[in-house]
DNA sequence: GGCATGGATGAGAGCGCTCTCATGCCGTGC
DNA sequence: GCACGGCATGAGAGCGCTCTCATCCATGCC
């Protein structure tokens, strides 16, 4: 199988027609003859021709790959499915549109060099991004590399929103918070207490803010506030801090599935009832969140269709619109998804 | 940024040198002299060259790709960090040899065909497949590809054993299961159940080997075996199962933390006590594992260790060893690391 | 019927690199 | 002092493809 790869000429000497007809043809550009195109095909099908890319790349300077960029702080990627769905969601595009999917995973400071030199060196066409921290070097590789990027997740970083052509794909996470909350307070609560996650991520100063919004606030109520890390140690830390204010929530919403879980975790160490004495309210919809004892109310983001949306986005981008009435004038521009209650056990 | 590429022309006229030299110098080859090398580099870096891989593995034959084939039917990669981790340990072990990470996600079909013809394409120096059941057609495509394939977990297809040079790397599971019931056995449990995963995968079938093993069993007790299917939900059916026969089992060995998880599920809704009345142990230490309620004793594996090793055998296979003594005169061979069991609050 | 027109096809250059081979230079041995 | 071996360097071919441009042929028009 290895070693016999038949060349472009190869199938033009067995179609008996020129190195150039066969590209036409293989390229699906117009104007052969449909039954020269036919004869060819077949001469495809035949020698099991499939083109060089390298070669291709070479002369076309495009690569047909595209690289995933995921910058993850430690321990994020274990614990949280959510990269691995939205992978899913991005491959499935890729693929539907035969462009490879290059996974680069950072770990430490020098990755970022490594990186940048890749990107810069025209290797990939365009680039998904997934930077975390406000702080993080990424979107300067991004620009520095000239090359067309989508981020997945609104960017927080200074200067973001002037940006004009600045793309991302992003859930509504504001308006998430706010359902969450809304629910609570339907259900009768009154104290309703937030752990919210690093600020420094527009994910979770968005639900923040969507907090404040249901409570029709503009400041939080330091006394029903507590900071956690987005993971489960972090809300259990956090839940057992408001436990000790007086006077104690009777609710309260978690930025995130893994916190509202060491929520739980505290309160039923500290022999309280969910939902009874304390309503807790998560968000993403992990696995886990079904689960768990009581089983979460938490809110869903379609985090498989947002992988999607950042790969058409990119595609769009790269001029490959994959809308096929080529109506696409307006420009790409940034999509936010809408997010869900799933009302279950715990609120 | 874009757009200005040099190439290795314009650093050898800017070194004045030949193209020939300028190679050497880039790709390390011996017979430089030191000074003409140290030129040579500094007009690499004042004109910011980056090699055209393209270009290059035209006339080399190798990409400097490796392809990373994950057959995920349906659900597995959301719930299970377990191919995230592997992904990690991978993709660090790739970059420290200067080696891409093209991730193809399979979900149907149709995806076979593409990979397959995308592989024997030779658009890739190597594959690492995870190849989740016996009937997957991955085996036979990688056979056809003719490329250096190395498997993630122990191929379990007809004849997989039989097949001389077969490259993979698994985790001892047999042994994991062992301990595990051991620890079962020694904490006084006489009637130890066992909820097994599907059992056309070798992970599952060498659990269920490992239970036999620690019980001097050849053949399972038809009263204290019950199938899951690796997910939360068919360990709770499976955990009712077992529960509605008697006399009822005082242990439960599950072939991961999933069903596990369920098994607690089931175990809370009948008003039974874990550990007093039922302990449970599960396989694989999720990270949920030690939030479970009480904390789930499990068995660990080091996925992302695994994942660094797959590469490395992958990079020995191709000749890229990563051994700088070359001493590795022996061909590189399947292997299985070892399982630890994580004493917790369940058993 | 001759000529312009336009579409289908082929010829050929060249993308940036590696690698073989020829060349040139040095030091060594006789 | 000269031939020779060995090492450093350069010249050049060619990897497989795309794309421009020239060529060819059939058609339509005057």
């Amino acid at each position: 199988m290895q070693g016999d790869h038949p060349t472009l000429e190869a199938v033009a000497a067995h179609a008996g027609v020129s190195r150039a007809t066969v590209s036409r043809v293989v390229n699906g550009t117009a104007g052969v003859r449909p039954e020269l195109r036919e004869r060819v095909r077949r001469s495809v099908a035949e020698l099991g021709y499939v083109p060089n890319i390298a070669a291709r790349s070479l002369v076309t300077r495009r690569t047909g790959a595209v690289a995933v960029v995921i910058a993850e702080p430690e321990t994020r990627i274990f614990t949280d499915p959510f990269f691995a769905r939205q992978l899913r969601g991005i491959g499935r595009e890729l693929a539907a549109h035969d462009l490879q999917l290059l996974l680069m995973l950072l770990e430490q400071r020098a990755d970022y060099d490594r990186i940048g030199r890749y990107l810069t060196g025209g290797h990939v066409d365009g680039t998904l991004m997934f930077s975390l921290h406000n702080d993080d070097p990424l979107p300067a590789i991004a620009t520095a590399s000239g090359l067309p990027t989508v981020f997945g997740g609104r960017p927080g970083w200074a200067g973001a929103d002037r940006q004009p052509d600045l793309l991302y794909v992003d859930t509504d996470n504001r308006d998430g918070a706010r359902q969450a909350v809304a629910h609570l307070r339907e259900r009768g609560r009154t104290r309703v207490a937030v752990i919210t996650g690093p600020l420094d991520q527009t994910s979770a100063q968005d639900r923040l803010d969507g907090y404040l919004d249901a409570l029709g606030l503009r400041e939080p109520d330091p006394a029903l506030l507590a900071h956690g890390d987005f993971t489960a140690e972090g809300g259990a830390r956090a839940m057992a801090e408001l436990l000790d204010r007086s006077p104690a929530p009777d609710a309260v919403f978690a930025g995130n599935d893994l916190m509202a879980t060491g929520a739980l975790r505290t309160l039923r160490e500290r022999g309280l009832r969910v939902p009874d004495d304390v309503a807790v309210v998560g968000y993403d919809d992990l696995e886990p969140a079904a689960w768990a004892d009581p089983p979460l109310t938490t809110v869903r983001q379609d985090v498989e269709r947002m992988g999607e949306l950042m790969a058409s986005l990119l595609l769009r981008r790269l001029g490959r619109a994959p809308d096929p009435e080529g109506r696409d004038a307006e420009p790409p521009a940034p999509v936010i998804t809408p997010a869900r209650l799933i009302v279950r056990g715990s609120a």
